[in-house]
Order: structure tokens, then C-alpha cells, then sequence
DNA sequence: CGGTATCCTTGACGATACTG
DNA sequence: CAGTATCGTCAAGGATACCG
């Protein structure tokens, strides 16, 4: 393998990882749903058009393991339980942005204008 | 809906839009080797790991609908097929880099350094 | 060389009901 | 309130063979 195809290789590496943990049809949005100062799963889902509580219990689990929100035993009674997106995962907003903007342009762009 | 809602649903939907054209498996690994010199199909395909014609097929394909790409027959005799970037395609570069750095940052702090 | 055709597997996602 | 459990669907992707 050339130096170049390894090089190559691991730019595929990396936006594949990226993917893996943004990728999906509903990570985006709920790591936006929490950023826009959703805390509770229920809140969080019903800012979530069509979600179901089965995906969004699986994806906050994802993110959670992927470090990206942490969930809160918050000691009341009767508990709640709160999320929040870690520091880390603010860090997303590096990539968000970019992707936002380009999906703005790109619908320009195919519905011909 | 209030208009912090909306704002919140236009993010979503324009993330998702992209997420739609450059999501998947492939996709990326695709632009990324026509974008390093790739243009001839069986090219693209030894590029790429593991990619079959099947799948390859299609998404170039997809890519072209979405001007990413263009498809030219070159009139030798016999005939060759080559792939290219379009300039628009090339704009995807703002997206794919911020994907890659998180992507590399993202498996350190994983693999726990 | 640049693909199609067929058939198959898997995993993401959905619907609905239920529970501590 | 914050989820699980169960069952079902569907499309992405894979394996293999073949074609002009």
C-alpha cells in the first residue's frame, strides 16, 4: 500500500467513525433537542415529530456510551431523571454547523433555483 | 409551533438532507477516491475495500442525481467510462474535513487517551 | 471494461402494549 | 415518568453469477 492509500485510508476511517456515532436518522435531532434545553425523555421526544420510545430510549443510550450526554438520577421524589449533552459533546457543533449549511444550499441547488 | 420550534425543525431538516445525500456506508469513500484520482469504474472499485459492483453501481448513481459527479463516456475505441467531481461536488470538502478532525479526535478520546 | 440480475441477510426502525 | 418487551416491516447492503 502506497503512502497516499494510506493516507486515503484513513480519512475513510475517520468520517466512518463520525458517521457511526451521528449517523442514523434520529441522533442529530435529539443531540439538538437537548441543546435546545430539552432535559426529560418525554420532552425530549415529544420535540422529536414521529420518534418512538423504543429508538429514543436505544439512542440516548448510544450517545451516552459514546460520551457525547449524561444522564442524571436527579434525587427528588418522585426521581427524575435529567440529559444533558456533556462538554464533549458540544463539540459537535463543529460538525453540525457545516452540515446544516450545506443542506440548505444543496435544497436550493436540486429544486433548481 | 413557536418560532424557537421552527427554527429547531429547519435545523433538523437540513442536516437530514444532507445526511440523506452523503450518508451510508459508501458514499464518502466514494467522493474521496474519484476526488484522489479515481475516475474509471474498476479504479473507484479497487479503491475501495471490500466495495461490490452492485453497491458501487448504485451509488454512483445516486451521486450523479445529486450532481456530485459526472458520468462521461470518453469516445476511444473501446469506449471508456470516467467519473469526476463536479465544482459542486468539490464544495463538499467543507463538510467531509470538520467530519474527518472529529472523527480522528473522537477515536482517542474513545480508546481512552 | 463497466456494469446488471438474482437472491439473500441483516439491522435499522416502527407499532403497540405494558410496567416499576 | 421513563422506559421495556414483543413482534413486525422494509430497505441497505452482501454474494454470486452473468452480460454486451
Amino acid at each position: 500500500m502506497t503512502n497516499g492509500e494510506k493516507r486515503f485510508q484513513e480519512k475513510i476511517n475517520a468520517i466512518q467513525d463520525t458517521m457511526f456515532v451521528i449517523g442514523g436518522k434520529w441522533k442529530i435531532p435529539i443531540i439538538l433537542s437537548i441543546y435546545s434545553g430539552n432535559k426529560r425523555f418525554n420532552d425530549i421526544s415529544k420535540a422529536i415529530p414521529k420518534i418512538t420510545n423504543r429508538v429514543l430510549s436505544k439512542e440516548l443510550k448510544h450517545l451516552e456510551e459514546n460520551l457525547l450526554i449524561k444522564r442524571t438520577v436527579v434525587d427528588t421524589y418522585p426521581v427524575r431523571i435529567e440529559y444533558a449533552l456533556t462538554d464533549y459533546g458540544l463539540g459537535l457543533e463543529e460538525i453540525a454547523k457545516p452540515l446544516e449549511n450545506w443542506g440548505r444550499k444543496h435544497k436550493k441547488k436540486i429544486s433548481g433555483k
